[in-house]
DNA sequence: AATTATTTTGAAAGCGCTTGCAGAACTTAA
DNA sequence: TTAAGTTCTGCAAGCGCTTTCAAAATAATT
């Protein structure tokens, strides 16, 4: 094969000391030139840079990690690369670690338990520097355990440790904001579709909708409370579970986007016409929401914001700095699913 | 810190010499127990499992690459991570990928030819053995010069090299599906949206749907295809243009289900009715379109069969063995958003 | 011009693991 | 019991890079 002009060279991998022979000097300096460790005659400095680019020479990461004892990974724990809340953020982490030049190592959970634990442990084999937890499983006990090996940076949840960074997304507050308005509209009998049972960040969004009643002394009724998963399957069948009740409301907040999917499904099939009958709100506010029948009103949150915040307190703390970042507040995106009760 | 019975062990890593140490025998021995390279003594075996047991030793994935000259790292490169459609298929990837003791690197392109390229470099330099592109931005020209640095497993596209694996998941055939089914179903005027101009996977729908056409002599009218790019909002620009160039049309096939999405709401904007006035069929069969309102017919492939399939190819490619896959055939997930035109 | 303080450099010793090679420990055959 | 085979096992040499240490080169002082 000639040596040609591409951009991608042959084989034959180029190590740091054929550089240096073909830049006549050692491997210590192109070593120190790539890093920038130390001061080199603008000479030699030329020279190297010259065979750098004339052998194509890209260090080996695997080497580096291994000499300095550092691999520059982190972990990016998420439930499931498939939700589309979770990709969005995903994409934000991997951006900014790429720039801070650190490599993400995207792992998922699926919700389980064990599931969760072998995903670490995978991290931790490959030596990851940090882990950031979008969300976890494990019980605090675990999580504080495992702060003790490398720092964390954990989403939708709190737990203190020395080495535990919470990045909160403001559940609560969102969720307030979302029923505010709905009262605000002259609603009064607010049905609220429920998140998965035990996961902070669902509670957070009830008790966030559990305030604005009170607050605004309307009486808290479990019977406009149903249960889901944040699936849009499960926001259908609450819908349909409120409707067999027989209880009355003229609003509806689900405590994600998808159950609310479901939750406007239902009530079509039922002949309610959103927002006319019924006001819809949703949490989240998925690229997707603009786009329903009707375009959903729902809380949004910059979830790129959340996801460069996360990259960047985690780096703060493998770093050894205190992360000083905050999540943005929530907001509410009004679109066409809500209505004034009494136009 | 005592020394306890804790999953996570305390902070000194443990190295196979330590381990050779406690159990009394070479730091070889180790090696070969571990990789299973070569008999030893059942009583030897014993001591070390006992020792790593003990010590809770994780051998160091860097030091066996760097020794290995191997890294079982495999690079994933699609365009958004955020994409509904991408997230799914790279779950499947990664457990396939995962089960097989390969390492994911997932990385985006965010369909920019030169973002792409950085993103491969990176890859590249993280010394990944295969590359699996869930579609790439790049000229056939440049893939072929990457696969002989390293094999590549692509899809969506088509690129005749040694070693470079084409998974098509059938988009023409799929395509025909739709089309077929919408002209069986008695319409005639089928409008088209499009997806972007150039993608080999959006041509090769727009193909599936001229096939259909022609095949049922029914004449291709350029003045009902509308151009797109796969996103919602596009889809909802795209039918806003249909309705008011006044063409006449009693079904839309558009290019995937976003598009559908954006013009399923311009369709409601213009008081037409999904499915009475106007029958509408997507493609990709996204989670979500069993919700949309009313549910979506859909072009669908299995995405996680795809995404093992995808794996598996890569891993045959870089182990040396050809590749022996095929993707799943597509089929029409019909729902509600279709109904024969004279019922 | 002779010293001394600085700045540059290279040699060499790892980082934690794998592996070719050859000697040690057992077996089996004679 | 001894020679010839087998089966283990340890030594040592890397893998490609970083980094300490001390020598070499250069600059600053007297």
């Amino acid at each position: 094969m000639t040596p040609g002009k591409t951009h991608i060279s042959a084989d034959t991998t180029v190590t740091l000391d054929m550089v240096a022979r073909e830049a006549g000097v050692s491997a210590s300096t192109v070593s120190r030139i790539l890093n920038g460790t130390a001061r080199v005659r603008e000479s030699k400095t030329l020279a190297v840079q010259a065979a750098i680019e004339k052998l194509q020479f890209l260090p080996n990461p695997v080497a580096q990690s291994l000499a300095r004892g550092r691999s520059r990974n982190v972990g990016v724990l998420t439930q499931s690369l498939a939700s589309p809340f979770y990709a969005e953020a995903l994409g934000a982490v991997e951006s900014a670690l790429l720039q801070a030049n650190y490599s993400p190592q995207f792992v998922s959970g699926h919700w389980r338990e064990a599931d969760e634990r072998r995903a670490i442990d995978h991290l931790l084999s490959r030596r990851v520097e940090g882990i950031v937890l979008v969300t976890s499983c494990l019980p605090d006990a675990e999580l504080v355990r495992l702060s003790r090996r490398v720092p964390l940076l954990l989403t939708g949840r709190h737990v203190q440790a020395e080495r535990i960074f919470c990045l909160d997304y403001d559940n609560t507050q969102g969720a307030r904001l979302a029923t505010d308005y709905l009262i605000a509209q002259g609603h009064r009998r607010i049905a609220f579709i429920a998140g998965p049972e035990g996961r902070a960040d669902a509670l957070q969004r009830l008790n966030g909708y559990k305030a604005a009643l009170t607050s605004r002394k309307i009486a808290y009724q479990p019977r406009l409370v149903v249960p889901g998963d944040y699936y849009d399957a499960a926001g259908f069948a609450a819908m349909n579970r409120l409707l067999q009740s027989g209880v009355e409301f003229t609003a509806v907040f689900a405590a994600n986007d998808q159950s609310a999917y479901g939750a406007m499904l239902a009530l079509h099939r039922h002949g309610r016409v959103v927002p006319r009958d019924v006001s819809v709100v949703g949490f989240d506010d998925l690229p997707q929401s603009g786009y329903t029948i009707p375009p959903l009103t729902s809380v949004h949150r910059s979830i790129d914001a959340i996801g460069h915040a996360a990259a960047e307190a985690i780096i703060d703390l493998i770093e050894g700095r205190r992360p000083v970042v905050t999540a943005p507040a929530a907001t509410l995106a009004i679109r066409e699913s809500t209505l004034p009760l009494h136009p």
